[in-house]
Order: C-alpha cells, then structure tokens, then sequence
DNA sequence: TATTGACATGACATCGGTGTCATGACACCG
DNA sequence: CGGTGTCATGACACCGATGTCATGTCAATA
C-alpha cells in the first residue's frame, strides 16, 4: 500500500503538502494541489488510519456489543433477533459523523465480553453502544473504567444513559385500539412475568382497561412463555382452553409478541375458531415477517428498534462532543406506533351454533 | 490511556522490556518481568493496536459487509435477516485466529459500499467478506483490488471465492421426505422465479420426483412471491385455490419459504383444510421464529447460515496464511438438515365428511 | 527602496510501539 | 587468567501520518 512519502515523490513535494492536500487545513497553489492529486489516484493511496489516529490521538471509531445474555436462568434467546435493527440504524448515524462503528457480537456468551472489551481498548474506541436482545436490567458487568457508554434495550442501576422501549405506552395504544374497536372481554397471553416489558406492558393494559371503565379481570391473564421449548405450544393450548371455555368468552386477545401470536393463530384454528371473526388477536414488536406474512395479517405494537438505535447513536455522540454535558437522569423511552392489520375487528355477536366459519364448506 | 513509556518508568525499566514481556519473544528474568507485570495492572494498560499496526505492517482486521442489494429491480428485501447468523458465526471464526472483523452494513444502499470500503482500506483490512441477504449473483461493484475476498451467499462471474447454501441438495431432501411420507401430488409455491434458489430448489424437486417415478406436473408448479406488497397474500390464494379446485388436490405443499408457509397455513384454514391432517405443508430455510412459533411447527429445510459464514470466514484465513494456495474454481456449496416437525404427516383418505378436528385436541 | 506581511512550502520532531544492534555482567573453558 | 558465549537489558531508528516552526517569494505599503 502506497505511502504520503510515494505520493509526495511522485508529485515532486513534501509528504506535509501531500498532508495539507489532504487535510485542506492550509493554503496549496492550484497545480500543487492537482500535481498531488493525480499522484494519489495514480497510487491509490488511502492514508493510513493507524497512523493518522496516532499522531491525532483520535480513533475516530464507537465499539458496539450486543447479543450478551447476562445471566443463565433468563429466557432461552429468541430466534428472531431485531436488534439487527437497532444496530442499523446506529450505524448510520455514527457514520455520518465520520466515525466507525466496531461491532461485536458475543453470540450470547457474556464470557466473551471482556475479550471484546479489550479489543476494543486495544483500538482506543472513544465510546460504547451496548446493545441487549430485549429489554432488560443489566448488571454492571462492562468494564468500561470512564468510556462514554450508552446501554440501548436495557439499563443498570448505575444511571448509565439509556434508550428504551416504551412499552407501557406501546401496550396502552394497543389496547386502547382493542378497546375502540368495540370490545369489553380483552384476554391479555404475556411474556415470562420476569420480563421489564411484561411489568410495563401491564400497566399500559390496565391503564387502557381503567381508562374506559373495563375493570381489571386478572383471570383473564395468562404467562405464556417458553420459547424454543418443547412445551412452547402446550401453555398457549392450555391459556386458550381455559379463554374459551368461560361462559364470558373474550372476544380479542393480546399477545406477548407476534410469535406467540402466531402460535395462538394455529391453535385457534385447531379449536374452530375464526380469526378475526371470532376472536381478534393482536401482537407486540411488529416483526414484520411475521406481522405482514401471517394471514390475516396481524395489529400489533411497533417496537421501535430503529428509532432506537440512532437515537442511542446521536445521544453517545453528543456525548463525546461535549463531555460535560448533564446526563439526562432518566432512560430515554422511545415509543413505537400501532400497526393496523386484519386481524383486530369489532366483536361479532357471540353465536355457539355457527363458530366455525369455514368459507365454502358447510358441515355444520 | 497509559503508554509503554509510562509502564516503563513505572517499573523502572525501559520500554523495549516492557514489550518484551507483553510479546514474550525474548527472555526477561523473572523479577522484572513481575514488576512489569504489576505495572501494566496498576496502570491499566492496554497496548495501541495502531502503534502495533504502523510498526508491524499488519492490521490484523478483517472486514465484512452486508446488507447490499445490487440493481434495483431485484425483489424487495425481506425483513427477517437471516444474514445475521452467517455475521455471528464468522464472527466467531474470526475471533478465534485472533484478528478483528470490522462490520459494515449497508442498510440496503448499494451506493454506500465505496465508502464503507475506502474506510475498510484506511483500516487497511487483509481481507474482506461480503455476505448477501439471499443467494444471489453480484456484480462485480467491489473495488477491492487485491484485497483477498470471498463472497457469501452469493457469487460472481470472475471465479472469487464464494460459500453457498446447497439450495438443490436442501429441495431434494426435502421432497423427498415429502415422497417417502407417502405423497405423490405434491404441489410447489415457488418464491420469484428470476432468484437464484428458486431454480436451483426446482431442480432438487424434480430431481426428488423423477428418482420416486412421479412425472412432473407444472400445473402443480405456482409462483407465489410479492413479500411486502399488499398484494402478497392475494397471490397466495389464487395459488391456492386453483390446487383445492383440482380433482386430483395434493395432499402436500412445498412453500418456497417459511413465510410463505405462514401465509399458507392462515389460508388453507380460511379454506377449511386442516394442517397437516388434510394437507401436510412444508417450508424451507428454519427460520426458526416461524417454523417453530408456528403451530403446528413446520418441517422444513435447514439454511445452514452458521456453517456458511463459519467456512467462510475460514476460507479467508486460510487464503491469508497461505496466499499462493490455488483457489477452488467452483463456489463451495454447504448443505442443511431437514427439520422434521409436525407439518408432515402421511396423506390420509379425503373424506370432506369429518376433515375438520376440533376441540378434542387429542392429536398434540 | 526598504519593510512588511500573506502565501506556499519544507525540515524536523513526534505519536506508541517493535526490530536491530550494542553493551554489561557472568559463568565456563582451556 | 584471558577469551568466549549466553543472558538480560537498553539505545536508537523507524513505521506513516501531522503539528510546529522556519524559510523563501512576491506584492503591497511606507
């Protein structure tokens, strides 16, 4: 690879006017500049980072991590993983600052953790988007020693700055859009109980049911949670048995996210029962593959994975622009749309003697 | 960040023996190597990987972009981004030989691959990975001249190295699991027919067909992908409703891909046949928040993302320890598993009197 | 005309490591 | 006892940029 010193012999100058062709931080004649920059393409000479970051003391690079689960007894991680997401749209943002992103993922492993860390001290990463694979607490276990961090889908204990879903405001519009659409019995399937997003996800449901003078019926909620188990779909068929035999049938039930929506697709079928005629579903996080591909295709909460990600970005890069600046107390809460789909409808009157609907096939 | 001046005077030593012991590559007796030691650790130091790069002439970074979509016309990008486990697994590969893997993703516009590149070439990356999100041929659009590359998940024209998922191999399989459980009309809902998989699948079909002494049947044979257009479904439909209206109705789908699968597993039972009693359904790719999610799980075949990003990523390695090894002329070809799941079950005798089972629920 | 200042450019040191070579202290050998 | 080899260590240069300072030219000004 070409050097300046290639470049400014070739040009016939210094390697410091090949620099301020470079740079343009101070004033080249017109045919030096030209001289110099056709001996540049003529090498292809790209100047070298390593050497520049020396001199400077700038690394110009952000480390990332993500996908480190930080503890055993969490839940199996989902197969899905958005928080590609949210490293997209990171990315974008630190690199219209002319910086560059070092990604890492620990591919769950939180062992690996302090490797990357140290690799990324080893390249002097002036600061660190730290990205989990859902909302949760994290323990402090990055041994970032003064580095400008940003935790992104989760938070500590620390007050380390933080950009997070809203969850209790993406649940409260959703319900909020069950209830408007005219029903009173709303079944709610959540995540593991453990979960931040179940705990305030909650509170945006009984916050809607308050709202419109539906009170809380706790036997209408159901932890549905064991993904990537053998048992996943036993629970969802047990929750739905349970929904369906009530006198007081729901007429719409939530889900903890669009896969356990998808599994309640399957089963309600499997009971005769016609989505959304019957029974409107409704998901959380707006996976699209699964949010456009079911059929009918399914309302459900964003979860705003991209907004996220360069809002995080933004935030660490205002940091690193001005250090001293206050930190905000709180995690940044970033709230997602609801997506309208087919499958939320306005309740049907309730008849036992027609459930089934089951275009063209008349066997009842 | 300390210095190795700064661990030197620290142990009273000087620098050169300072990194001596990082390096290990000449004796220091054992005194000082433990207040060297102790200095590192009071200090916190972390050596410049530029400083070591500018001296040793070896960046030891890898760099890998994805996310790219080369012409305009190809189809819309899917929202699911499987690429992200061939991202995981190279990862790994990479990090294990030591070196660093730089990662840039495109977000889709092939015009920032020049910058992402240039910024790899001041990185002075040894070699460079380029994943595509679906198989694929690429143009030759890389200005890599000379940078070792192997492509992923898709391949060029001038013979670079290239890893590939055995679309063929996987089709076949998989039809033949199909065969084998009993079916003999077994209709196919292929993805575009301009992709790369969708001809390569077809020959594994055929090939599966021809070796069972079924005669192919086109008519059997439907072009079912607009993801992401509000049409999607309605394609799927028709599809559908032409292979339920025939005389002689399969009794199994092949769907060109799990979501696809999704889609016709909502319409099937908006058309009253029960999956997989009346209908057995297979997919392909595992994508395993569908094919597990979904209820009932699906049989599908396995895209072996991880083993393609991890043989890839140890192809490049090699490639750089040995640079004047011959490059294989034909694209490495991996193959997946077939994921059995409960999607696929012998044909059973058409009886359109009792196809639908309810909520006896005895079958799970 | 001598002085001043703007402009264009180069010499040199420096960033933080490591390769090369030199040096001092010993032990061993004849 | 002088010569030789090994071991442990340091001095110094260098990788490829750029900041600092110096220098040479030329036109405007006193």
């Amino acid at each position: 690879m070409a050097t300046i010193y290639d470049v400014a012999k070739r040009a016939g100058v210094s390697p410091k006017t090949v620099s301020r062709v470079l740079n343009g931080d101070a004033p080249v004649s017109k045919d030096t500049r030209e001289s110099v920059i056709a001996a540049i393409e003529a090498l292809g000479y790209v100047p070298s980072h390593a050497a520049r970051s020396m001199k400077s003391h700038r690394s110009n690079l952000i480390g990332l991590i993500t996908g480190a689960i930080s503890s055993a007894d969490e839940v199996a991680r989902p197969a899905g993983l958005p928080e590609l997401f949210i490293v997209q749209s990171a990315q974008a943002v630190i690199e219209t600052s002319g910086k560059t992103l070092l990604i890492s993922d620990t591919g769950g492993r939180v062992d690996r953790v302090p490797s990357l860390v140290r690799t990324f001290q080893e390249h002097r990463v002036e600061g660190l988007l730290y990205v989990a694979e859902f909302h949760k607490p994290v323990e402090a276990h990055l041994p970032v020693n003064g580095l400008p961090t940003v935790l992104v889908n989760c938070f500590d204990e620390r007050g380390t700055p933080a950009v997070l879903p809203d969850d209790e405001g993406g649940q409260y519009a959703l319900t909020r859009a069950v209830v408007d659409a005219g029903h009173r019995k709303i079944a709610y399937l959540t995540l593991a109980p453990a979960m931040e997003a179940t705990r305030l996800r909650m509170k945006g449901y009984r916050a809607a049911l308050e709202e419109a003078g539906i009170a809380f019926d706790p036997s209408l909620v159901h932890p549905t949670d064991l993904f990537g188990t053998p048992g996943e779909h036993q629970l969802v068929w047990d929750a739905i048995d349970v929904l369906l035999d009530r006198p007081d049938r729901p007429t719409a039930i939530c889900c903890g996210n669009d896969r356990l929506a998808m599994s309640v697709y399957g089963i309600l079928r499997k009971r005769g029962v016609a989505v959304p005629e019957e029974m409107s579903v409704v998901g959380f996080d707006d996976h699209r593959l699964i949010s456009e591909g079911l059929y009918p295709p399914l309302t459900t909460a964003a979860l705003p994975y991209n907004a996220m990600g360069a809002r995080a970005a933004q935030t660490l890069l205002d940091r690193l622009a001005n250090p001293d600046m206050a930190v905000a107390p709180d995690p940044i809460r970033i709230s997602g749309q609801v997506q309208h789909r087919e499958s939320l409808v306005a309740p049907q009157p309730h008849n036992q003697d027609n459930v089934i609907d089951l275009t063209g096939r008349t066997e009842r």
